[in-house]
DNA sequence: AGCACGCCGACT
DNA sequence: GTCGGCGTGCTC
């Protein structure tokens, strides 16, 4: 080896341990060169020779001693440069990878790539940024905001109740560990006032902070109030010799949207502590933000937080555990808490704070549950629309007040089939039926977006019938049937079907916010964290629509869903009305709504988790193998089936394995098992073994999902 | 992941 | 005799 390492001279170099950017399962030794130790710490992306070739990797350690090295110092080759800079990972979140590594049974290379973006992870060139600003969409934003004062407003009592016990834990000794809180306030009870004074605080105490939104583009709302107050804590870049203003300051936006030249310079600006509050979805857990105060997880029930590909996080545990390392204040908040969170607090694991009122005294919306067996009876057929329903919409038209009206389903019809022959239209690739969608002319599948020409005739040769029949109502039809009932009135409907372009989602919410839209109609779409003053009546209109699904989680979705829509309802000065319109109105969940009851929900709920040990009483890993041929994902399934009941015998208890409920998706045959209690450490330690020794075969994939929320 | 080495069939 | 198949194994 010609490095000309001096054999004598220099044993007391450092040595850094650096994990490869290659399907490689351990790590190698290089000496940090002299005039690198400043910049080389764990968590430092570096480029190293590796064979014969040029590789990134990622220092691990560094370490002062040879102790327990088994190559001879000398036939250490250096590290040949610092990637970008150092800290692109920083030592707390290389601690997460790890954590991540182990908890979420994955390679440590996968953890250590979904905690950086590729284009931070590589050479991160700077790219000119495009400017994706929409100014007549901005100023329109501008005029439309009575709303976004910078000045924080007077509190209420509850508010200065909880943020005064937030402050003490926030002020508590910087070397101690803080409890997470999870704040359970009801809808429009403030929840953002209180996450902006706690992130106030803490950037006035010269530390970070990180806001988690489920979707970024969904919440432009939020980030507008975190602009709004912390726009002036900026200073003008020193640099901006140009005279156009510099974008960003403090507060470092980060969503799906960003190009990667946008993305590494936000990166950047949070790594140089330009930007010390981040706000973002998912993956903003990972921003390297040093000397973090505070991580608030807003909405922490939302499923958007789990990542549906290996690695499997959840990005709310991500962060409670991030938090633990740094020992950041963490807030989860939520007015329907995940059934994990709340158990975790009445166990002690959490600090509990509840806002239990509405700001300026007002009153959650009345609820009326509306029996659709009756209605029909009623109304001598199915009726979109029970009499409630139609006459309160009617009122509110009259007294020029909105309406919302939620449908947790796309498209016209959700299946096409066949009254003669009984042919039902499938996806090719999936097991389910596809949905028809009219403006489209299309029958799409929801799963992996297949779309097809949607028949006039029954496709079947032999038969050839035109009455081809749609069933299940989706959005676009509820749409028709509104206009068709309401003539006049300004209709709008929020899918992803109607929200194509970027843009979309903001410029109708500012027609509704202008008065230019009476009945906004959606899907999930319109849940979330919507405060419009002038809707004083939320329609739900088909309830049961999630309830019946093979998934222990079923009845906690829908309470989430129906009581977060409800809350979007009387956020005014008029009193505000729900009318849920359910063919199970006897189902136990539904008593709880009609009350907006969390508590005796989940004391319900947790009853029939206990005595079926689901989670949150037991955890819970799913393992899923999938292929293109069916056989050969159940001969992996029953493989590993095998290697499990061997290694761990009766000491974990398995489900399965099965055939997944939807067993194909995208072309590929999923079967399943499911995992009991997982978290003790030999268990983790013995999958990640098998998983290792699993023969394989690059076809087959193997899956592992640890705390799953996707049961299908 | 690459790229070596390494041991058996059809070609100029 | 040689070119080349891709099966194991190594990379500080």
């Amino acid at each position: 080896m010609s490095l000309l390492i001096p054999r004598d001279s220099r044993v007391r170099s450092r040595i850094a341990i650096v994990r490869v950017d290659l399907h490689i399962n351990r790590s190698f030794h290089y000496l940090v060169p002299e005039e690198l130790r400043e910049q080389v710490m764990a968590g430092t992306r570096v480029q190293i020779s590796f064979g014969r070739r040029k590789v990134l990797g990622t220092v691990l350690e560094v370490s002062e001693t040879l102790d327990g090295l088994e190559v001879a110092a000398d036939a250490l080759k250096p590290i040949l440069e610092v990637v970008g800079a150092s800290g692109l990972i920083t030592p707390a979140v290389l601690q997460l990878a790890k954590w991540m590594a182990d908890y979420y049974l994955c390679p440590l290379d996968l953890a250590l790539k979904s905690v950086a973006p590729a284009v931070v992870q590589k050479k991160g060139k700077m790219r000119a940024v495009r400017s994706r600003r929409d100014p007549e969409l901005e100023m329109a934003v501008t005029e439309a905001s009575t709303l976004t004062s910078s000045e924080p407003p007077p509190l209420m009592a509850q508010q200065e109740a909880v943020l005064s016990r937030m402050f003490e834990w926030l002020d508590a000794d910087s070397s101690q560990e803080k409890k997470p809180v999870l704040l359970h306030g009801i809808t429009g009870s403030g929840k953002t006032e209180v996450y902006l004074q706690v992130i106030a605080r803490a950037l006035e105490q010269g530390k970070g902070a990180i806001m988690l939104v489920p979707e970024i583009s969904l919440t432009p709302q939020t980030v507008e109030r975190l602009r709004a107050r912390f726009a002036p804590l900026d200073k003008p870049e020193p640099n901006a010799g140009t005279g156009s203003k510099p974008e960003g300051g403090i507060l470092a936006v980060l969503h799906s949207g960003l190009s990667q030249g946008e993305r590494f310079r936000e990166w950047q600006r949070i790594r140089e502590g330009k930007a010390r509050l981040v706000v973002g979805a998912r993956s903003a857990i990972f921003a390297p933000v040093m000397n973090l105060g505070v991580i608030v997880v807003d909405e922490e029930h939302e499923h958007s937080y789990k990542q549906e590909e290996h690695p499997r996080y959840h990005a709310r545990d991500v962060a409670v555990m991030r938090g633990h390392f740094e020992k950041a204040l963490v807030i989860l908040g939520s007015a329907t808490p995940a059934l994990e969170s709340y158990h975790n607090a009445i166990k002690g694991k959490y600090h509990l704070c509840r806002m239990p009122e509405r700001v300026d005294g007002r009153h959650l919306p009345k609820i009326r549950i509306i029996d659709m067996r009756q209605e029909t009876l009623r109304q001598k057929g199915f009726a979109i629309f029970s009499e409630p329903l139609k006459s309160g919409i009617q009122l509110r038209l009259e007294r020029g007040e909105q309406v919302i009206l939620y449908l947790n389903r796309r498209g016209y019809s959700s299946s096409m089939l066949c009254p003669k022959c009984g042919f039902v239209a499938t996806c090719p690739h999936c097991s389910v039926s596809l949905s028809y969608h009219r403006q489209a002319g299309t029958l799409q599948c929801h799963f992996c977006g297949y779309a097809a020409k949607a028949f006039n005739v029954c496709p079947q040769a032999e038969c050839r019938d035109p009455s081809i029949r749609f069933a299940g109502m989706g959005t676009e039809k509820l749409e028709e049937a509104v206009s068709r009932a309401f003539p006049t009135a300004r209709v709008a409907r929020m899918d992803s079907d109607t929200m194509t372009r970027r843009d979309a989602y903001e410029r109708t919410l500012l027609r509704f916010r202008m008065g230019k839209i009476d009945i906004l109609l959606g899907t999930q779409m319109i849940a979330k964290g919507l405060d419009f003053p002038r809707v004083t009546l939320v329609g739900i209109v088909f309830a049961d629509l999630g309830l019946h699904f093979p998934d222990f989680r079923s009845g906690e979705r829908t309470f989430q869903q129906i009581v977060q829509v409800a809350g979007r309802a009387g956020r005014g000065d008029v009193e505000g009305e729900v009318v849920v319109q359910t063919f199970t109105p006897q189902h136990p969940v539904m008593k709880h709504i009609r009350k907006q009851d969390y508590e005796g929900f989940y004391q319900e709920e947790i009853g029939f988790r206990s005595a079926l040990q689901y989670p949150p009483c037991c955890r819970i890993t799913k393992i899923e193998c999938a292929s293109e041929q069916s056989s050969r994902a159940q001969y992996v399934i029953q493989q590993l089936h095998k290697l499990l009941l061997q290694r761990l015998g009766p000491s974990i208890r398995v489900l399965g394995p099965s055939p997944s409920p939807i067993e194909k998706v995208r072309g590929r045959y999923r079967h399943h098992l499911i995992l009991w209690d997982t978290r003790k450490k030999e268990h983790r330690g013995i999958l990640q073994e098998i998983f290792a020794s699993l023969p394989r075969d690059g076809e087959v994939k193997v899956f592992p999902d640890v705390d799953p929320i996707q049961m299908l």
